[in-house]
DNA sequence: ATCTCTTAATGAACACAATTCATCATTTCG
DNA sequence: CGAAATGATGAATTGTGTTCATTAAGAGAT
């Protein structure tokens, strides 16, 4: 018998229970310290598992962020529709979308951050999974923009990519503000003064025709005076 | 005399000029690469310096980066002003911020990329030169928008910073869903649908009641008019 | 010119993290 | 119960950023 080093105990799991242990493992370690600072042996040792074992589940750290990220968004979107056919009116069921996408990297900014700073950029980032869940989210909300415009509620010249650009640009753009300390952070209120920005834009609405309308009252009015004046009777 | 191996021939320049040389070197080579496949041996190699000599005038790699990246964006801020100050009106003046920022990301995604993702979500970002580059140029067209409101041209109850968000966001959005493959790039026609949006938002406006109300009122006194002309004789 | 003295550049050595693989433990099955 | 199959291990490997003792080049004094 050799006395090498101690070994430790080796337990043996079923393949899923594994996984599902690495995979929590990791997105612990990850919303704590981010892709780069994240060394494998602090995933492996919150798995209770050795380095090694990691990857004969996971093909390397990359592909362990991804699935990661993939579960997450996958049950986020979950009970997405079920939500959203509660909600009638496209200014209400677009600022539900808005709502809910604001929450969403309030709750978890780590990993929403992880995902656009290490998946979206990738190269490969087009046939991932992820890209598709997102592609199947973003595209509720150009949905609800075409059903306006069929409804004869909203403009149909405007090209609808730019639309969701905008939406979801504002979004993100406005919580990566608010992580590095700018302003706020209120889903309720955000939420409203997007919807109303998309809707009704920056510029004031001249109650067209406005002068028009006043002169022809006062040519009414005139008239009436006059017929009252005369010697009708 | 010792018969150690080969020392390279060493060449001493000024110190600007070694750290013009190596970040010269640093940008080609994180333009071709990115920043973690861009190997310091690389750098050192283009820039005719050993891996070591780096480290004498730069703290670490991510700190050459940030040197790039506020090389790079200095300069393309120069002329700005002048630009921007031939330009009158605020249409045009908004449309040109924006134009200019998608001529700038069209020009140099790679660098617009690095400067996306590496700096702008580092923690330190808004303690950085580029941080205050960044919110300086951004700061003009919040100019622009505010001159409209001051002018009257504009509604005066939007919240700024969620202009900017939407304006910017939608042109880093828009830009990123082109490099990975999604629609053309047309930074003229993108512009002007961009101001577009922005300024007259996704409702019809529905002239409201204008020619509606004249009319009911032009009857009211029509009947009026018949009234008062009838029973009198 | 020659001899210090200062400073810059060097590249070998180091440190640290991802990844691989020969080895051994555990389970399965005949 | 024995043998084959499977799974986990952790030591070794590899690749890359960073450090530092050593050495070369230039500046200034004699």
């Amino acid at each position: 018998m050799k006395n090498g080093p101690a070994r430790r105990q080796v337990f043996r799991l079923s393949r899923e229970r594994r996984v599902a242990d690495i995979m929590a493992a990791a997105r612990d370690v990850f919303r704590e310290k981010g892709y780069e600072d994240a060394p494998m042996s602090d995933i492996a040792e919150r798995a209770n598992v050795v380095e090694g074992s990691i990857y004969r589940y996971f093909e390397n750290k990359r592909d362990l962020l991804v699935k990661v990220i993939e579960d997450w968004y996958e049950a986020m979107l979950a009970d997405y529709d079920q939500q959203l056919s509660g909600i009638r009116g496209t200014r209400n069921r677009l600022r539900f979308m808005i709502w809910r996408h604001l929450m969403t990297i309030h709750e978890e900014p780590a990993l929403c951050d992880l995902m656009f700073q290490f998946l979206r950029t990738g190269r490969d980032y087009s046939h991932t999974t992820v890209y598709e869940l997102n592609k199947q989210y973003t595209r509720r909300t150009l949905d609800i923009i075409k059903e306006g415009i069929a409804a004869g509620e909203l403009r149909n010249d405007v090209t609808l990519r730019l639309v969701r650009d905008m939406i979801y640009g504002c979004i993100e753009h406005h919580t990566w503000a608010y992580l590095r300390g700018e302003g706020q952070f209120d889903p309720d209120t955000t939420a409203d003064s997007i919807v109303d920005l998309v809707l009704s834009g920056l510029q004031i609405r001249r109650t067209p025709q406005g002068p028009d309308l006043a002169d022809r009252l006062e040519k009414a009015v005139e008239r009436l005076e006059n017929l009252a004046g005369k010697p009708a009777l």
